[in-house]
DNA sequence: CCATTTTCTGGAATTACTCAAGGGATGGAA
DNA sequence: TTCCATCCCTTGAGTAATTCCAGAAAATGG
């Protein structure tokens, strides 16, 4: 899988790869913990730099909701979206709304060339909703 | 306007309310040099201030499209979207693509409770799409 | 004009991330 | 397998945006 995108195999590399496969929309200092659970001391240097190669490379995608850290996904090549809650952060992945590219023709593009339409949606997840309703009666 | 959101009326939160409306979508940074040239100097702890507590009270709008620092705009309670620039990061308002809540409806929400949908548009503007095609020929 | 409440000032601290240099691991060739 | 060139990881420092804290000034209401 490295290989096929020309990057050397190492394990801090393949370490990192397995932890956003496992953890999807972990932000990167949760990726350090697990992948030091996996080898031992691994430089947050090194896990930073290993995100961006993967990035880059197309194998991991880079998300970044107003107001929190970057996160990572392996879930790449489909233009899907992602809910978010306002109370805990939850982050949940999302289908494209309406066939295939939703929302690409802005209204008034104002000249200029759109290639990607990114949807975050924001509310509250099921359990804070539930422990909202829970607490207040409402 | 301040006092219909019961805020006092300073000069600091004038300036600021004064430079969001001028220069729509500007970073912080830009808004203390703006405010400073109106009135002299102003700590950038009054500004962040200023800008948070107008922003809950609803008189601006803040974004962070990614990989970008914290914008403000004075166009607020309209439910408007944003294009934004790769190349120089220029940030243009786009009016709701589809009728007056588009996209609001997730094709699965996973449970989650939406009330917003936030749209971010990538791409080039017109001034970068012209300085490429002059230099590269395509 | 005075007391109370809120805001502004100035500095330090925190967080997320980046830059730079050198030793070590990786992949390819013989 | 062995060797070498290349790329990667480690260490350490550094940057930018933002927040926290304590004291002083200003705005508000009477």
């Amino acid at each position: 899988m490295l290989r096929g995108v020309a990057l050397r195999v190492t394990r801090p590399r393949v370490a990192v790869l397995s932890a956003v496969h496992d953890h999807p929309h972990a932000d990167t200092d949760s990726i350090i913990g697990v992948v030091r659970e996996d080898l031992g001391e691994v430089s947050h240097q090194a896990v930073y730099d290993v995100l961006r190669a993967l990035t880059v490379a197309g194998l991991v995608r880079r998300i970044q909701p107003t107001g929190s850290v970057a996160r990572y996904e392996s879930r790449v090549g489909d233009n899907h979206h992602h809910v978010v809650c306002r109370s805990c952060g939850a982050i949940a992945d999302v289908d494209c709304a309406v066939g295939t590219t939703p929302c690409l023709t802005a209204s008034d593009d104002h000249g200029f060339t759109i290639d990607e339409a990114e949807v975050a949606y924001w509310g509250r997840c099921p359990e804070c909703v539930a422990a909202t309703s829970a607490a207040s009666g409402g």
